[in-house]
DNA sequence: CGTGCTCTTGACAGTAGTCAAGATGAGTGG
DNA sequence: CCACTCATCTTGACTACTGTCAAGAGCACG
């Protein structure tokens, strides 16, 4: 159930099979949620944290005038609020940006967590050390690049994400989000990132329609975006 | 030496007496840095972290044309790297905005606080998830907020941040910070960033001028920024 | 009393936002 | 099986916020 955390977890460490053992058995219940449905909101009191099994999920915080900024896309294998742990409560909202499988991890086991596994608490206080570097790289594309290179961006960074946990096939990937979605991770309007997106099709670098994203020339991606995957850490080297 | 540290975590949770005496003894060498030394950089293989006793530090990245964004600043207190003990290299550079003075702190000493107390840990974890959630509100300033918006927020916060460690004077505080090192806050340029100090301050809401900021009327610097202290997690609880 | 950095301001440019209308397409009900 | 509906996508025309360029003022420091 977990496969998906795990590689991840993996591709920046290893874990021992009693680290493993423990993760299998953090996870309460499992649940489904539908799209568009946001599960928690800032300031709610928190017991637990949810994994992201299946879907797409984000966190996001929005101004009285109604504009939204994602602060991140969670893909499966994310632990989403994992956060919620040491915070207690959010300062952002979290919503299905897709149909959603999720598990829902107790508080009270991570806390055991930390009490008998110093390593694995590291990797998993890594875990969302690497978000806060997402974190910082969107700090960057939202303050200084163009529109045309953020969104090649973005659309590096998740295919380097979901190929980590085997949901890309070849330079392809599904990525069910609307132009609207896109638009709130951007910091653009949607019809901005219409145009953004049909530039960089006619450019023949990237296609991004009907939820499917196809990347026609990886290298000029990733150079239109400057893009290095520094930031995502994929070194395995102890924590 | 370390009591700015303790009364940022002490506004958050209480330590022990043993944890305190633990993070008394966890600082190797204080060191002295100029102005404007970049003293880590981005990929740098790193055994210590940096905790900032006096001065103002910055988390930087840039991009080949020179611009650059400032990801976070830091005030006397903050564990300016805490997370490179997880990470073992950063994604940014860090440079002194002031002349500073660091204490360096041996990885090794921190790994034997994950193996010794793990409440420690996890307040230690939170601190990092502190800083995640300013970059948070970072992104929705940076995404979604006007550039009088974003200055005034970011006037709020750092007057927030530097009360908790007892900088303030009623409404005002020293920022040795220039306009450009403002502008690569808040993804703007210096130029506009000039302009936008302007209006702030003739509208007598606040004024930044020689590396003061007088707050001249707290309610509406708030309301003109949609501040809220909430991402601040200023609640001492158990973590 | 220069030198250089920072701040300030004006004129102009350009990227991205706003508003609005029409196209496309999946799902629904008759 | 075919309208019909609603969300999403697309495009054009216009606006505006922020950036660029440039020059001069202010000021600390040697």
């Amino acid at each position: 159930m977990i496969e998906k955390l795990l590689m991840k977890l993996n591709a920046r460490d290893m874990l021992s099979a009693d680290e493993e053992s423990a993760l299998r058995d953090a996870p309460g219940a499992v649940v489904d949620v539908p799209s568009d449905k946001t599960i928690i909101r800032a300031g709610d009191e928190l017991s637990q944290s949810t994994l992201l099994l299946d879907g797409l999920m984000c966190r996001y915080k929005d101004l009285r005038n109604g504009s939204r900024q994602i602060s991140e896309l969670h893909v499966p294998g994310d632990f989403v609020d994992l956060h919620s742990f040491t915070l207690k409560r959010l300062d952002h909202n979290i919503m299905a940006l897709t149909p959603c499988r999720i598990a829902q991890v107790p508080h009270e086991r991570l806390k055991a967590i930390t009490e008998n596994f110093p390593h694995l608490t590291r990797v998993l206080w890594f875990a969302t050390n690497l978000d806060a570097a997402i974190h910082r790289e969107w700090m960057l594309s939202l303050g200084r690049r163009t529109a045309l290179a953020r969104t090649a961006h973005f659309l590096c960074e998740i295919y380097v994400r979901l190929g980590i946990v085997g949901l890309t096939e070849g330079t392809t990937y599904l990525l069910a989000l609307t132009q609207v979605d896109l638009s709130e991770c951007l910091g653009l309007t949607s019809v901005h990132v219409n145009r953004t997106l049909k530039a960089l099709r006619e450019q023949e670098i990237v296609e991004f329609r009907g939820g499917v994203v196809t990347i026609f020339d990886l290298a000029r991606l990733e150079r239109a975006a400057e893009f290095t995957g520094d930031y995502l850490y994929l070194e395995p080297r102890p924590r």
